[in-house]
DNA sequence: TTGTAGGCGTTATCAC
DNA sequence: GTGATAACGCCTACAA
């Protein structure tokens, strides 16, 4: 048992444990609690000697304003939220990184909310969470355009992250990822491959429908395409490997890095060698993917660049100011060592 | 230029889009503002046909309680605050998307506070985290042990994970990395390696000081050590491997995960066999590591028990409630493909 | 059961 | 410049 919460023997004996507010502090520098308050916040002028006071008593009490309070008042949080849909995936942790910093530098904090891929939970998950504060980033890849729709007037200042939204009453932040695709497929072409897997994400996945998309309107005259279910994680691609050596293709398009690093993995424990028997290729580019063995071949999404960017236009929403124009972000192929010419066969 | 902020044309002509307030509520629905809150908190009996004019009204105007202003009331947030020394290592990840998920059953929520290694800002950025929550988990092992002493009353409730503190105030999470080392060292010695290197983390690192000591009071007699300072991130296990190959060791005991993926990396580049020429091992077990090629050889640390442990235990001092022994985690080797016998040589 | 009234800790608008 | 005083939006004794 613990005796952690049990009152040590006191020590101050005058004053009861009372909770020191701005009214305690404002009584023992003998001032009135506005004048406290205008020390504290320092717009208003006030006379040095009472400010002084007012400091040193603040000081001696360990006086601090309460956020709540003050959010009460000032009808501002001082927060913002980011909702993910998995909080577990590499590929916010980079965007968190540097929203927590951007919003950071304007003193704003973030909270995070994490909706585990749960559609049903979602969109309450981003009503709560907007409401505890200033505005919202929402990462919200597999809600129904519909829905987000009718639940935008509730988010609002609120920025769209990684999805699109025709006609968003929000600004918007997407990723091209027909291109990544188209990128990639020329590519692969060019380096002789005619007969491709590509490795499906979640069919709830908007991105995903995108990358099929233009897999699909491609596929038929230049190559062949092989359709595989399979996922979003690590585990997904590592055991989707072994379906790979049946359907006799020379290169794989994974639905992204993870899955990439799976079928790395796989691969290599079935003695399939990368890229001379079989090439393969991943989306996003998160950090660690130059460093697997060999080094993937990758679209690079300026993850970096998304959490900023978000802030900014956030940023701009919540004082009412102009707002940045939407953008699309144009990933870039990144050759590594995952891909190489076609086996002869 | 956007014009997103702009009103639409006004639709509703009569209330003049006046705050749907408990206010606004109790005069839709002819009752007193205490019969709303009554309705919507559910706890006091209330007559039902007037707690159906409220439901209605209050779904009709979209009515819902400011946070902010329950907080006041309540005097508590529903919110709990995670300060990490930095969000970009991937160490965290597992740790808030667990300890997002325990709150969240609790219908708790998570602020996230990112030091950035900012030594400097620390205290602060704790003591001002913690002031807009009712808790906080703090992970802050570069942060001096007196400093944390003079800080904890004023973040307590609050637990402390991933260091030590010894007389800790607080409920505290820790790995025993000198036993991980130990089982790292047997691992090792039991293959023949007599001359390892370790790859040292951050010397402001008390993580990175626990592994050290443990491993020069082994070394001398039945093997040698040699230390390379190196960091904690794929960038600078990357860089340091260079060095490995002059220093004729035979095997790499790296600060962490990351740096240890950085190595098998750069190792595989220099055409350095893992493990027939040099073993190779990490620490922490991060997700993806069982993926490398090699997979690795790491001691795991049970990152996915740190959110809930944190949790539960924060959760019982806000109660003020019997919180449970503080644990120190016992971390288990796994052995991988980047560990085997020392070369012959 | 329901309403009245006061309080949660600040800030902001006034007079002085 | 400074001090009352009224918000901010909700909760909860207490009284009816």
């Amino acid at each position: 048992m613990s005796n952690r919460s049990l009152n040590g023997p006191r020590e101050d004996p005058a004053p009861a444990n009372e909770p020191v507010t701005i009214g305690l502090v404002a009584r023992a520098a003998n001032v009135s609690r506005a004048t406290v308050s205008r020390v504290m916040n320092g717009n208003t002028k006030v006379a040095p000697h009472l400010a002084d006071r007012v400091r040193q008593a603040a000081q001696e009490l360990g006086y601090e304003p309460s956020p709540v309070a003050r959010s009460l008042a000032l009808g501002r949080t001082g927060i913002v939220a980011m909702l993910v849909p998995d909080l577990g995936n590499p590929m916010f942790q980079g965007i968190l990184h540097r929203l927590t910093e951007a919003a950071g530098d304007q003193n704003y904090r973030l909270l995070v909310a994490d909706s585990n891929e749960n559609l049903q939970e979602e969109p309450l998950l981003a009503i709560e969470a907007r409401r505890r504060c200033d505005g919202l980033v929402l990462c919200a890849p597999r809600m129904p355009d519909e829905q987000l729709r009718e639940l935008a007037p509730r988010l609002s200042p609120f920025v769209l992250i990684n999805r699109e939204l025709p006609e968003s009453p929000a600004p918007t932040l997407t990723i091209d990822f027909s291109a990544g695709i188209r990128d990639i497929l020329t590519h692969l072409l060019g380096l002789g491959h005619r007969r491709l897997a590509y490795l499906a994400g979640p069919d709830t996945s908007a991105s995903n429908h995108a990358r099929l998309e233009t897999l699909r309107t491609s596929a038929g005259k230049e190559f062949d395409l092989v359709e595989l279910p399979c996922g979003a994680a690590f585990a997904d691609g590592h055991s989707v490997a072994d379906q790979l050596v049946d359907i006799d293709v020379t290169a794989v398009i994974a639905y992204n890095d993870l899955v990439a690093f799976g079928v790395l993995s796989r691969l290599h424990e079935l003695g399939i060698s990368v890229p001379a028997q079989m090439s393969v290729v991943g989306f996003d580019d998160i950090e660690f993917v130059r460093y697997t063995t060999p080094p993937l071949t990758t679209v690079s999404v300026p993850l970096d660049q998304l959490g900023p960017q978000a802030w900014s236009r956030l940023w701009a929403l919540m004082r009412e100011v102009t707002v940045e124009p939407d953008v699309r972000f144009r990933p870039r192929l990144e050759v590594r060592g995952s891909t190489g010419p076609a086996p002869r066969d």
